[in-house]
RNA sequence: AGUCUCGUAGCUCAGCUGGUUAGAGCACUACACUGAUAAUGUAGGGGUCGGCGGUUCGAGUCCGCCCGAGACUACCA
């Protein structure tokens, strides 16, 4: 028997299957039963179970899904171990929050040791709900043994892949400005800067500083800044070398003194209107409004100015060394501020290198070590040396305050006649990622790895990856790669692996560690030569790391380098440290890298994606994914990020509570392409449910229900295709076509495509028209073999959709799948997660059949549009419909499907038209395609002339077969072929006319139609009847009916068609009696009573 | 600031290498149908295919500029 069920509830499928996954462990037999040769390699990129998942991550996970499972059911054993990212700011800057602490408590008013364990504690605690989504949205993935990224294998792992880079030579400390965030503690990798909204708009006040020239009277360069904070610590000012300057005189518009100001010419407009000669110091208005001025009394170059010397702006700290020169800097541009750079070589990456370039010093005091440092602290806050700003934050790290120092620092130069004018500045300025506060560039000491050395390596091997879509490899993802900077490896923070590198104080020797053992050999060495009794920590996490001293070859100390190891190399390292590889599992590694398919969102392409890629390049020479599908961000309906904020987010458990899992994963990937992004709407799910899982669903019942009146059961042994009828061979056609459109869809990783040609059929094809134009053979007499040919082909279709489904929606296809196992003999494999895609076979494709039935549907189409505009209910039977023939062909094709298109349309017959006599009326439309070229400019007089052609114009090219025409004194010839011919009209019939197909329709109705007709009616009626008495399907009854003149002919002729129709044994023609109901006919009311006998 | 992608009906999306009535689903309106009924059919309204210009016999499709959205890049003073 097969089930049948009251209705439709998605939800309550997910929970019956889930139960039955777990209790069959069908997961597990669905990579076991699986060939282990024949491996289908997937990554899964780790979360980190820090924070709550969210319904972007049920797109992400349903993409991965997807593809694992469609590769299951092509036979590959797809392994998937899960994994746990745990290290990291987002866990660290978590934990702060918690304890309400800064990073500078750390080591102070808590131990590292506490607080790792904290960080430890807090990493997991959102585990129970990511094993929880990931249960109910149906990912199946290994829980039970995932990969943990703070464990002592996988940082093992993690730094025997750090040797390797250690011994190819890749990795060297250095010195330089870098992104550094006060608010988290930490310098940021180049890729975390690259994150979504890193870069936000802001205002800022800029400042045009007047630099006093030495050994002249009131003369000033003005150089223009947006971070006013770093005027303390300028050293030089930097001009271009073929720039040319003018040196404007005028007077000052805060303090009216007079000065001669120099600055780019280019640039002279921005700042002043216009010439006034006997201009007067209080003509002068503050405010940033172009100023007037006397006269311009010189021009250079900026090479002339080179070597100029001016005095020191601020004077908080005297720098050691040469400085306050005018030095050339190729970077100098004129299409802002004033074409002089000012420089602070502490806060920026270029002002760094020109500096250096040119023995220009920076402006530092010594650290509480004696080491240099500049005059903002790790804080963002001025050091005690800038005496009016000590101890205030450079950016609003700390609490509000009511004027920022960069709007202090102008108002003091304002007043000591420094400044030459400010204003508001809106740019875009790098934010922290985590913090959301602005960054500094600031002087670091870091780690890198060499990856621009193998850029052009990296960049070859990308073109080998098959990226979805591809333009995010190409595009996104290739031009990164190209313009590659050093990766920053240096955390200094605490929560993470760290650095297994040990170096002398004068860093002149270090040894990088590769593995635990070789950690337990160099601490016995040291213990040997500086006595000590230290042992390999039991936890490889800072402080116990930090605690340990090596010893070189020569005798020196060696200490631990105290930064931690960028958190997005763990994660590109779990190809390797997920088997703890090279110590344990190398055969287990070596058949599982690099993987066939990865799939993250968008934001992942400079995160995992890269991290994923430079090390398997740079270790490996290898890629380490061969297709990525990279999908969009979830948005709200509105097209707006989903935030906390805006409490526009979707939860994802309620929403797969109330839908289902499938039907919210169907709607995600048959909405928009993957890496489209996603306006994530409720009422869509609601729109697929019904009419895709709706539709399927009322197949299947209609199926189950009688099937189970016929006691059918499906085995192999079926009607011969050829011994079915043409409708059957037709779905099958379609069926075959849609293997192997799906399949290939799934194979190149096309999943939006796979959805919407599955729905397209089902609720087309199968439900719309199989079922609807079938539904008479299964209803009615014994079985036969036409009965059985329809059972089997109705059960196929079902059962082949159930796997074409199963990778997206897995729980419904399973249900389908194994309902439909109830009635079948020859049982396949338990679940359809067991079980293989369906082979297309083309033997079964018949491309003339698929278009026979288009046609059929086509005309059917237009027959019921002409019965509407008429008000001729399809109930009424007419007698004939007239075709024009289009081709020799058409008339074949039609003339197979005529039965199917009679008995939709109830019509009793059609006639052919031919082209040949002067019924049709036509149209004759050019070729354009073929008969663009030729013609050329001719084409658009041609397509006029045609249009105007009489009927006898075009019967008479039908018949000659060429057409010829004057088109300006140039005589143009075309032959039928050119040309295409369709009816419009046939005079005096009821026409309808779509894409070149006409049908025209008799709508004279005889007596013999009307009793016919209303012999249907009262089918119709009675149905209706046993319908509302809820009879059994199967039930019989018996009829009276009122003896009335409008139905006594078509109870005499049509008695036995309604009696068989409606399971009646009984129609007798009576007087009104006790009981029954009134009919309302269009002819009156009639009496009408229904019994069981 | 630059680079890339995108802009088609009220909404979500198709539209292949340019070819002559620009499509589908949802929503809306009306009428049908109803042994699958939380369906279905037919018809209707709704589009200057973001704007302007160009190439072409012909542009939603190719090119340029502009506007708008998004992503990316950037040390940008």
């Amino acid at each position: 028997m097969f089930k049948e069920f009251k209705g439709l509830n998605l939800p309550q499928i997910d929970k019956e299957i889930l139960e039955y996954w777990d209790n069959a462990q069908i997961f597990q037999k669905s990579i076991d039963q699986r060939d282990s040769n024949q491996p289908f390699v997937f990554y899964e990129g780790p979360p980190s179970a820090n924070g709550m998942p969210g319904i972007h991550h049920v797109m992400a996970r349903a993409i991965k899904d997807i593809f694992c499972r469609f590769q299951t059911m092509k036979g590959k054993r797809v392994e998937r171990k899960g994994g746990w990212d745990t290290h990291g700011l987002p866990i660290e800057l978590s934990v702060e929050k918690e304890l309400g602490i800064t990073k500078e408590d750390i080591g102070k008013s808590i131990s590292v040791e506490e607080y790792n364990d904290k960080c430890r504690e807090t990493v997991m605690r959102y585990k129970d709900k990511w094993d929880a989504i990931t249960k109910q949205m149906g990912y199946w993935v290994d829980l039970e043994n995932p990969y943990v990224t703070y464990t002592n294998e996988y940082i093992e792992s993690v730094w025997w892949l750090i040797s390797q880079l250690y011994q190819k030579g890749l990795l060297y400390k250095g010195y330089t400005i870098q992104p550094y965030s006060p608010a988290a503690g930490t310098g940021l990798s180049s890729h975390e800067l690259n994150m979504p909204n890193a870069y936000q708009e802001i205002t800022d006040i800029s400042a045009v500083a007047q630099f006093k020239v030495k050994g002249e009277v009131n003369t000033f360069i003005l150089a223009w800044t947006t971070t006013p904070w770093t005027l303390p610590s300028n050293t030089a000012l930097a001009v271009g070398k073929d720039i040319r300057y003018v040196k404007v005189h005028t007077f000052n518009r805060y303090t009216k003194e007079e000065c001669f100001v120099i600055l780019a010419k280019d640039r002279f407009s921005s700042y002043f209107s216009e010439q006034q000669p006997d201009l007067q110091p209080d003509q002068m208005k503050a405010g940033n409004q172009p100023i007037p001025y006397i006269e311009i009394v010189g021009e250079y170059s900026g090479r002339e100015l080179e070597g100029i010397h001016y005095e020191q702006l601020l004077s908080y700290v005297i720098p050691e060394g040469k400085a306050f020169e005018v030095i050339l800097g190729d970077f100098v541009t004129t299409s802002d501020g004033t074409g002089i750079v000012h420089i602070s070589p502490t806060f920026g990456a270029d002002d760094f290198k020109v500096a250096k370039l040119n023995g220009i010093a920076a402006l530092t005091v010594p650290d509480v070590n004696g080491n240099p440092m500049p005059l903002v602290d790790k804080q963002g806050k001025f050091v005690s040396q800038v005496t009016d700003f000590a101890g205030r934050y450079v950016k609003d790290y700390g609490q509000k305050e009511e004027r920022s120092v960069d709007t202090d620092i102008t108002i003091k130069l304002k007043t000591e006649n420094k400044l030459f004018v400010s204003e508001k500045y809106v740019h875009s300025y790098p934010h922290c990622w985590r913090t959301d506060k602005p960054i500094l560039y600031y002087p670091l000491d870091s780690w890198f790895i060499k990856t621009s050395s193998l850029k052009e390596r990296m960049v070859q091997l990308n073109q080998t990856i098959n990226w979805k879509p591809a333009s995010t490899g190409e595009g996104r993802f290739g031009k990164w790669l190209e313009n590659l900077q050093d990766w920053n490896l240096s955390r200094s923070r605490y929560w993470g692996i760290p650095l297994p590198i040990w170096r002398s104080a004068d860093a002149k020797e270090e040894i990088c560690i590769q593995s635990i053992a070789q950690l337990k050999m160099e601490i016995d060495r040291a213990n040997d030569v500086l006595g000590l009794q230290q042992s390999v920590p039991a936890d490889l996490h800072r402080p116990y790391m930090d605690e340990i001293i090596l010893v070189s070859a020569n005798g020196e100390k060696l200490f631990r380098e105290l930064d931690l190891i960028d958190v997005w190399f763990d994660s590109g390292a779990m190809p390797y440290a997920q088997w703890h590889y090279p110590f344990e599992n190398k055969e287990k590694f070596e058949q599982n890298f690099p993987a066939d398919f990865i799939a993250e969102g968008v934001d992942q392409t400079r995160g995992w994606f890269y991290t994923l890629h430079a090390i398997g390049v740079m270790v490996f020479d290898s890629v380490a994914f061969k297709n990525v599908v990279s999908n969009g961000l979830v948005l709200d309906k509105n097209g707006q990020k989903m935030s906390k904020r805006l409490g526009n987010g979707i939860d994802p458990f309620s929403t797969i509570e109330k839908y289902g899992a499938d039907a919210t994963r169907w709607y995600m990937i048959s909405n928009a392409q993957p890496w489209d992004n996603l306006k994530f709407d409720l009422s869509g799910i609601e729109e697929v449910s019904r009419k895709f899982f709706g539709t399927l669903y009322n197949t299947y019942s209609f199926f189950a229900l009688y099937a189970n009146i016929d006691q059918f059961k499906w085995s192999s042994a079926e009607v011969p295709l050829e011994k079915r009828p043409e409708i059957d061979r037709w779905v099958l056609s379609e069926l075959n076509t849609l293997i192997h459109l799906v399949d290939t869809d799934y194979a190149t990783y096309e999943p939006t495509n796979a959805t919407r040609k599955i729905m397209e059929f089902v609720d087309e094809n199968l439900s719309n028209w199989y079922v609807r134009l079938c539904r008479r053979r299964f209803w009615k007499g014994e079985m036969s073999e036409d009965k059985l040919a329809a059972y089997q082909t109705l059960y196929t279709c079902l059962n082949v959709v159930s796997r074409l489904m199963a990778p997206v929606a897995p729980f419904f296809a399973d249900w389908l799948y194994r309902n439909l196992q109830e009635g079948a003999l020859e049982k396949g494999p338990e679940s359809v997660h067991l079980a293989l895609i369906p082979v297309s076979d083309s033997g079964i494709i018949d491309h003339a059949l698929e278009e026979r039935m288009a046609y059929a549907q086509r005309i059917s189409s237009l027959v019921l549009s002409l019965r509407k505009k008429e008000k001729l209910k399809v109930r009424q039977p007419l007698q004939k419909m007239l075709i024009p023939i289009l081709n020799d062909n058409f008339e074949k094709q039609v003339e197979g499907v005529k039965d199917l298109i009679l008995a939709e349309v109830n019509v009793k017959e059609i006639e052919y038209v031919s082209g040949a006599g002067n019924i049709i009326q036509k149209k004759v439309k050019p070729d354009f395609k073929s008969l663009g070229k030729k013609l050329g400019k001719n084409m658009k007089a041609v397509a006029d002339a045609l249009a105007s052609l009489s009927q006898e114009d075009i019967q008479q090219i039908e018949k000659s077969g060429s057409f010829e025409t004057n088109i300006s004194g140039e005589i143009i010839q075309l032959t039928k072929e050119e040309l295409e011919i369709v009816p419009v009209d046939i005079p005096g019939w009821l026409v309808a006319t779509d894409a070149g197909l006409t049908v025209a329709l008799d709508i004279q109705l005889s007596d013999e139609l009307i009793a016919e007709g209303m012999a249907r009616e009262l089918v119709n009626r009675i149905q209706n009847i046993r319908k509302s008495s809820d009879f059994n399907v199967t039930d019989k009854i018996a009829i009276q009916l009122e003896a009335l003149d409008f139905v006594k002919p078509a109870v005499k002729k049509y008695a036995s068609y309604i009696c068989s129709e409606t399971l009646a044994e009984k129609l007798d023609v009576v007087e009104k009696g006790d009981g029954g109901e009134m009919l309302d006919l269009p002819e009156g009311e009639i009496w009408i009573k229904v019994t069981l006998s």
